[in-house]
DNA sequence: TTGTAAGCGTTATCAT
DNA sequence: ATGATAACGCTTACAA
């Protein structure tokens, strides 16, 4: 026998972290009968003793299964991407919780990322979601002529779109029923005797806005109204909406006469809108109805409270997460399209409007 | 030859993902030469020519190099973990979206989860972590009590903790100086002219509290002042801060007796001790003063706006984010324990006292 | 400069 | 019911 050969089965003291082997020895079994009986779905092939053997024998090394080699082999990671435009946006974290809270029960690692409303960034997020072989993603950030869908399609992994739809998309897609949302808040001031509506639009290309948009100018029609000035913002962030409501405005002196109430596309626009009303000595609620979108937390504690439309956050975060699994779990399964129902919330930013001047 | 040998060699028409196999054959050259190509430390070593070739063929075949087999190799996932008591908590957002902003600039995936301050859910998902071989973990969640650092460590996992320090930890931490800034509000407050100020703390056993509860205290001393009422709150919420706020109020009828201001340990509470104002006919600003702690996003818009101390939730997240890749970098260097300073925002809860009734 | 081969830690297939 | 073995897709000594 030579005499430098390593002794064979010399149980090595397990120097970095314990493996599938060093439980296997612990055990007094093989390593397939270790996977075999920690795996639940294989528990049944396995003696009960061996397996109390060796769950005790894991438990006492503190062994880990390492995800990056059971990936490897089962091509699945047990983890799944999330996109998000910008998570500092609050609508976001509560979609994103909900979703995780749920992913996690299933044993799913939840990898998150921020687009910044970025195409190139989206596309490189996604690569790099394809890297780390997600099962699934979940994308809150679709906006016209992205190529994500074609993206993940190409990488073959599951995708479903939360809060903003595609036009032609084929994938699953959990979003509000934007349209029916923002008719309920029309109908809210055409009820207190508003006449004379104006439209903060969303961004261009983002469906959201768009049937937000095509909802506002339909109840209108419905109630009989024409509909006052409409205008877009640049993106949905306050600033955005301060741009967006100088141009409304159209110059320093406003008076009533144009428009006394004010539909915006979401919450945080009219966090701009409350910024220029200030500006000119102008109060939400008493010189100008506003109603804003999602009902984000906080909005019911800003000045004047802004009555809003009502979005299921967590649900949505919730359904989507669901539809993914299910996806995953059955890939030729029709898609679903998902429409929450949302809810208006009357606060203190709308009133009748007052006598005309 | 055996008639039913496969062809070697034959290219099969790579039925799912794209191999480094598929990408060498297509380049014409082995596999290894293919990964030497693409890594950016190794494309020295080979040929600008064959570099171009390999780097073309990837592209047209759309390979995405597999971050579990890479991973398995390597031991290393580049993937960062980040732990959060609750991602609804509007200081966090911020912090987690600037960590994963400088991570994935350095090539990483982030692993998001809430704990939702459960010690033994806290656990699970460091196991979880732990399996997925991330390479670092941020902690917000550090509570007493927990072993959460100790599980880290038996899994190796370089560690850095965020926003809340653990007391005989060894761990790396990006924190507030949380005295110094609890300081900076009492100090404004008796430069207001009060001289009974109450302090509404933060649940026992978590760093930030205990600090600011300190800090208060000792401020009050060197103001040569003696210390009001001071209250616990179960947690870190608007129902705890509601709870905590009738405590100090002691019954339904509330005068200005017993103090004219009151120092929160955070924001959040502060929503609750003006849901408390609110419904007793109170004003924060005029019948009390009121300061929060961590100016998080909106508090400048609610009722009336919120005087506080302003936290650098971005650079929170971009210094822990820093520590911890310079530390799985260089595992020897010594821990870093960085403060970072706050600074007072003045708004509109905080006002000279009223005169003595 | 490039190819060869071994190995990372699992699981699945096959044999016993 | 369990063990042996191969394979997942990559990186890295080592050899050429």
């Amino acid at each position: 026998m030579p005499p430098n050969r390593p002794i064979p089965d010399a149980a090595p003291p397990p120097a970095g972290r314990a493996t599938i082997a060093d439980v296997a020895r612990a055990a007094g079994v093989h390593a397939s009968t270790v996977s075999r009986a920690l795996n639940p779905a294989t528990r049944g092939m396995v003696t009960e003793a061996v397996a109390l053997r060796v769950a005790e024998a894991a438990d006492r090394l503190g062994w880990r299964p390492s995800a990056l080699a059971a990936g490897l082999r089962t091509r699945k990671s047990r983890t799944i991407g999330i996109l998000v435009p910008d998570l500092v946006n609050p609508i976001f974290p509560p979609i994103v919780r909900a979703a995780e809270s749920l992913l996690a029960a299933q044993g799913y690692a939840t990898l998150v990322a921020n687009t910044d409303n970025d195409p190139a960034r989206e596309e490189m997020l996604i690569s790099r979601m394809a890297e780390h072989v997600v099962d699934g993603l979940m994308m809150a950030s679709a906006a016209e002529g992205t190529h994500a869908i074609e993206l993940c399609a190409r990488f073959g992994i599951p995708t479903v779109l939360i809060n903003r739809r595609l036009p032609g998309a084929t994938t699953s897609a959990v979003t509000n029923d934007d349209r029916h949302g923002i008719g309920l808040a029309v109908s809210h001031l055409v009820a207190l005797g508003h006449r004379r509506i104006a439209h903060l639009a969303g961004p261009r290309g983002v469906s959201t806005a768009i049937d937000r948009r095509e909802g506002f100018l339909e109840a209108l029609r419905a109630a009989g109204l024409d509909p006052g000035p409409v205008v877009d913002a640049a993106g949905y962030t306050r600033a955005a909406g301060r741009v967006a409501m100088e141009t409304l405005l159209a110059g320093p002196s406003f008076t009533a006469a144009s428009f006394t109430a004010l539909v915006a596309a979401n919450d945080m626009l009219c966090l701009g809108v409350y910024d220029v009303l200030r500006s000119r000595g102008l109060r939400a609620g008493v010189d100008l109805s506003v109603t804003g979108f999602n009902d984000m937390p906080f909005v019911d504690l800003i000045d004047p409270p802004l009555t809003t439309i009502r979005i299921q956050h967590a649900a949505m975060g919730r359904e989507a997460a669901e539809a993914l699994l299910a996806e995953i779990a059955e890939p030729a399964a029709p898609r679903r399209d998902t429409r929450l129902v949302p809810e208006l919330v009357i606060r203190a930013s709308t009133r009748a409007p007052r006598q005309e001047h």
